[in-house]
DNA sequence: GCGGCATGTCATGTCGACATAATTACCAGA
DNA sequence: TCTGGTAATTATGTCGACATGACATGCCGC
């Protein structure tokens, strides 16, 4: 399934692949999968959605920073409608805010909502992993024992991007097998709000460690159909991964937004 | 803040609201809550998605009936684009379906969502209940009295309306007493999605009498701090109340939505 | 020199119009 | 009468333009 979405992931970013890395190209995929869900072909909305979205993610646009749609409308070479409505969609999962009369801008995420989002996700994807430990068929196990290998690959090997996004599949294959599309849903919606500080979270190697332990033992659990083990399993390694979040933030790993964010459109225009 | 609330509701529809029956209002008003949330002043997005979400969930619109943009910018004096907007709102929040390049029309609930929603509602809505034994305030636990009168002298005067809308308030409260805005937010949501229906299982009157006792047990755990207790009940309710649903759908108490749509259109211009 | 107010500039929200895709209506043939 | 293909019609997606509200700058009084 992998190959043929990277086969058609071109068409929905505006510029060539291979001037992009291929993280960003993953971002672009996760981003249209959760976001342009409907969207079936790629329409102009869904391809400015995705592309921004997955800079959103991939850290490319700070949190704070100006989404203006004029500015969007200029670089996607099309009108303000479509950037609009692609705006709206982003704002539904989290990544952008759009106050009233007001510029848009990529959302700030404060440590407050950092544990709102992990709280929320820790039980539902406690009760999502012990619904998939029941209702897995041998497809879903065949497919989370080849992601389980990837991701043990990836951390062999210290590749931080591809662990993360091996990371990521797996969660998507495990909703997946508890066959319940609104659970998912909502479960992708509060993952893409945090993708961009898995990367930071996943830098610290303990914590990769951790991580790499309690895949193993999920599996381990899925296999012997362990309901409340899984469970138990997946919110007591969220409780772990907010630990580490608190803790950067803590130590001021997250900058805060800059201010006068109109500046930076001036410093670009002087620039020209 | 009921009372200001309802002050200032008739500024967010555009008929008067003495022609609107009393619960027309408090569907508009629980629209308004969750889908216009950041809006905090009366745009034109925001009224038309408000009334038009009140319209479904109040079943004056119909499962799959469609909902032509054309139609409701003549229906609202305005262009297009409004309209277009308030539509992609009500999609997010899962009362209407935009399809590509085809006709939006009223999102179709079939039980197999219904069940997946009840699945997540009651994990969340247990979690979020025994955070909410836990964290209550004072004020809260005032609150929530208070609405549990309104919700037995409801009760006692076999008014399923005021009854309904009572529940949906102590709801509403009971997740703010969590603290917890992000799972407030997606409950909000899913609430929603499944208010149509209330009316249907909330119409048998030994539905309302567990209902009522539910409450009132939920109530001493909150009081108690007993948070595990609070857990329980509620997911206790939401299973009984999926099994009353189901017990409709099977029934065939859901009208499946009428194939040819457009029919409707075209007797309606007719009978100018 | 500094704070508050007026003014100018810019972006947003909304509008009407157009091209294209989808859907209906029509018609011929079986 | 029903079915299949084609034409007409309608609605959607997109566009450029305009009015109103927000922000920044500059001015004036203190």
């Amino acid at each position: 399934m992998t190959t043929t979405t990277f086969e058609r992931a071109d068409s929905w970013i505006a510029t060539p692949p291979s001037s992009q890395p291929e993280s960003f190209l993953n971002a672009v995929l996760v981003v249209r999968r959760i976001v342009a869900e409907h969207h079936d072909r790629p329409s102009l909305v869904s391809r400015v959605a995705c592309e921004v979205g997955a800079e959103i993610i991939e850290n490319i646009r700070q949190s704070g920073e100006d989404l203006s749609s004029v500015e969007l409308a200029e670089r996607y070479e099309t009108s303000r409608t479509p950037i609009r409505e692609a705006l709206l969609l982003l704002e539904k999962e989290g990544l952008v805010r759009i106050p009233q009369r007001r510029r848009p801008h990529v959302a700030v995420l404060d440590i407050e909502e950092v544990r709102e989002i992990y709280r929320v996700r820790a039980v539902l994807f406690g009760a999502v992993a012990s619904d998939a430990a029941t209702l897995r068929t041998p497809e879903d196990m065949q497919a989370l024992r080849e992601l389980l290998a990837r991701l043990s690959a990836a951390h062999d090997a210290h590749d931080l991007s591809a662990y993360l996004w091996a990371n990521v599949e797996f969660y998507n294959r495990l909703t997946i097998a508890a066959r319940n599309a609104t659970a998912k849903r909502i479960l992708d919606s509060l993952l893409l709000r945090t993708l961009r500080l898995r990367r930071l979270s996943l830098s610290q190697p303990t914590r990769r460690e951790k991580s790499m332990a309690h895949h193993v033992q999920l599996m381990n659990a899925l296999e012997e159909q362990d309901a409340p083990l899984a469970d138990v399993l997946i919110r007591s390694n969220h409780l772990h991964a907010l630990a580490v979040l608190e803790q950067i933030y803590a130590d001021g790993g997250i900058p805060s937004p800059m201010r006068s964010r109109r500046r930076r459109r001036q410093a670009a225009a002087a620039a020209l």
